[in-house]
RNA sequence: GCGGAUGGCUGGAUGACUGCACAAGUGUGAGGAAAGUCCGGACUCCAGGAAGAAAUGGCGCCGGUUAAUGGCCGGCUGGGGUAACCCAAGGGAAAGCGCCACAGAAAAUAGACCGCCCCGUAUGGGGUAAGGGUGAAACGGUGGGGUAAAAGCCCACCGCCUUGUUGGUAACAGCAAGGGCACGGCAAGCCCCGCCAGGAGCAACGCCAAAUAGGGGUCACGCGGCGCAAGCCGGGUUCUUCCGCCCAGUGAUCCGGGUUGGCAGCAAGAGCCUGUUAGUAAUAACAGGCCCAGAUGAAUGGUUAUCAGAGGCCGCAAGGCCCGAACAAAAUCCGGCUUACAGGCCAUCCGCACCC
RNA sequence: GGCGAGUUGGCGGAGUGGUGACGCAGCGGAUUGCAAAUCCGUGUACAUGAGUUCGAUUCUCAUACUCGCCU
């Protein structure tokens, strides 16, 4: 599935023009099944409070914003309450420490895990999400 | 004071910094269960209209209440508890069918294993069901009379049935007379009787945009079978009836196998609060006031301070430290039911002990 | 969100008011020089809690879990 590329001249040089988000518009949040799937083969970062999963987007990606990001809470980790819960964790330390530290271009996946997200106390989880982001950027060998 | 019973309320408070959703106004923003989806409705579409039946499913003491219910309220009957109070799918087994394993003589037409009694006396014939034993359940119970032994055979009480009568709207209860005891249990087995229900569900449904396959709808002409014709007979449309409509083909016109985007449905409602009146109550009527979430990878938060409230640990004490909640988050909206739930509060009632 | 099914040993899978088949797997034995195949034997289950019933895997209700369908 691709888009037609006619539609949106060039996003990513719109996008590098602009000053840094400080928070996020309803168009930078992830919404699509096909986005996370996309997310989820490309780098992947595990931390004890959560998973970071982070990808470069293609240049026939338009985007409105450069940075992209999306929350997710499978049942594994809990009830309705414990999943939103966790998720609000993850959206707050995302909104401290993405605009600083993302790279444009980039979506990332911010993933809930059964416990720790919602009782690992706050600074330690946003040192956590500033070291995952140090180590998600850093080159590698591309996995097989 | 201790132990209980019932009904109800609450579900942390106030700030600071910084965010989110909807609105565009100085704003508003999770619950008692938002949950389970077990019932009942509103609403929307489908079935051509009206009437009816069948099938299927549900409900089931009586009366009331409600938009409606399988909910709720009041009462009755049966059972449990010293009591306050609690529990009950609680119609019909003399319309019919079916089942009642094992044990037992016998599990529903009745009949007789061990027995008991009489006659006869190796064997047998007759009477009887008191006693034994089996079982979840054994053809009224207890006591007395009676008898060869027995038996409602007779009597008293209890139970049951029928009839009458009184009270009650009724379920039912009381009383009297009679019968002399039949009518085992299971209907959360089939079933009978009475009552209720057309089907699907907001992912219903309507519109816009985008998108792509060669099927379908509507209208006009016209039309199935038999007959020379008049006419007669069909088929489909929900099972039947009535009414209505349609039928092959040609032409015109529209939708259309796809897409998961937006708008709308979608926030003033069987609404909430207060009061009065009627009613034992559920509830109803009236008056005044109020406007109270609207998301869609799905908002209603994150961090922190003080206090309240209860708890834990250390300590002789003063005091110090820790935790600071449980269950569980709207998804069209209401009325119930059920289930989960830390801690706290209120009211009424019962039993026991003590004091006056 | 709505609707609808199901839960029986380690696995698959019958049964339907009276104590549960069968197959595969496991274990033991026989057979074999040793194995496989074959034969014999054997253990282990009605999701949980209430109710109806003399008696429930079965009937009824509630709870838990699993699966499917609808945009």
């Amino acid at each position: 599935m691709t888009s037609p590329e006619t539609q949106q001249a060039d996003p990513n040089g719109i996008a590098k023009d602009a000053p840094p988000a400080m928070s996020f518009s309803a168009s930078s949040i992830l919404r699509k099944r096909a986005d996370f799937l996309k997310a989820s083969r490309a780098r992947r970062q595990v931390m004890p409070g959560f998973i970071l999963q982070a990808r470069q987007r293609g240049a026939d990606e338009p985007s409105v914003t450069p940075i992209r990001i999306g929350y997710t809470c499978s049942k594994k980790v809990g009830n309705a309450v414990a999943r939103n819960r966790a998720k609000r964790r993850l959206r707050e330390i995302a909104r401290a420490n993405i605009p600083d530290q993302g790279k444009s271009g980039w979506d990332y996946v911010l993933i809930g895990r059964r416990l720790e997200t919602a009782t690992r106390p706050y600074q330690i989880l946003l040192q956590d999400l500033a070291t995952a982001l140090e180590r998600i950027h850093a080159p590698r060998k591309p996995r097989r």
